[in-house]
DNA sequence: CAAGATACCTTGACAGGCGAGGTATCTTGT
DNA sequence: ACAAGATACCTCGCCTGTCAAGGTATCTTG
């Protein structure tokens, strides 16, 4: 993994609620996609997945239930709320801003 | 100021080393820059620059003397070194891989 | 002469990331 | 049959960067 996680810092949240928007899907499954979509440069680590999976439910963002799965591991699958959209709305537009500022700030 | 700072989080010293590439300067002079460049959507807390300074200082990225003025507040310059000039490339270098990935996560 | 600007600084709290450790189940190779 | 590895979940405690709050000292302006 090449990037340092302090700059993908504050964007974990937005990450997840942009891969929920594709449909319920379960930790692991997410953390997998991101490694294939950035071609191995960036993973999320367990415990950051985790504790932002809470944070989100406790902030109405998402909520989550355990999968039926017959066979294999269990799984708690997690879904987007109509507030999680709103809020991802949000982070997608600030992070266009925030993109903006720091590159007027660091280079010329 | 309208972004919030967790987003700009981990940047701080980028924007530091970009603003002493145009020459030595002092903390309080940085942060009005950044403020008019912004078009005040930003600014760096004192603290938190004053932090930085430490930080970079510490890191052997700046060097700092203490201004002659013979009138007003003293002021403390900062003056960036090769290693610093070297540190600002790999960040920016590492700034334009991070917004790719973060860009190719969370749209779409 | 008070108020505000300039200019510096420190302390302590907070939040997010994550290393390290743990649990339980299934699959695969020998 | 059994060990090793993959899948899948979770928690605890540390580290680091940010910043609110507080402080100092000087100059300018009404």
């Amino acid at each position: 993994m090449s990037i340092t996680s302090d700059l993908i810092r504050g964007h974990t949240d937005t990450i997840i609620l942009s891969h929920l928007l594709q449909g319920d899907t379960y930790g692991y499954q997410i953390n997998k996609a991101i490694v294939q979509k950035t071609d191995h440069q960036y993973e999320l680590k367990e415990a950051t997945l985790y504790t932002a999976f809470r944070r989100l439910e406790q902030a109405g963002y998402i909520y989550s239930y355990w999968g039926d799965e017959t066979t294999g591991a269990r799984r708690r699958y997690y879904s987007i709320t109509n507030e999680g959209r709103i809020a991802y709305a949000r982070l997608l537009r600030e992070w266009q801003e925030a993109k903006n500022i720091i590159d007027q700030l660091i280079t010329e």
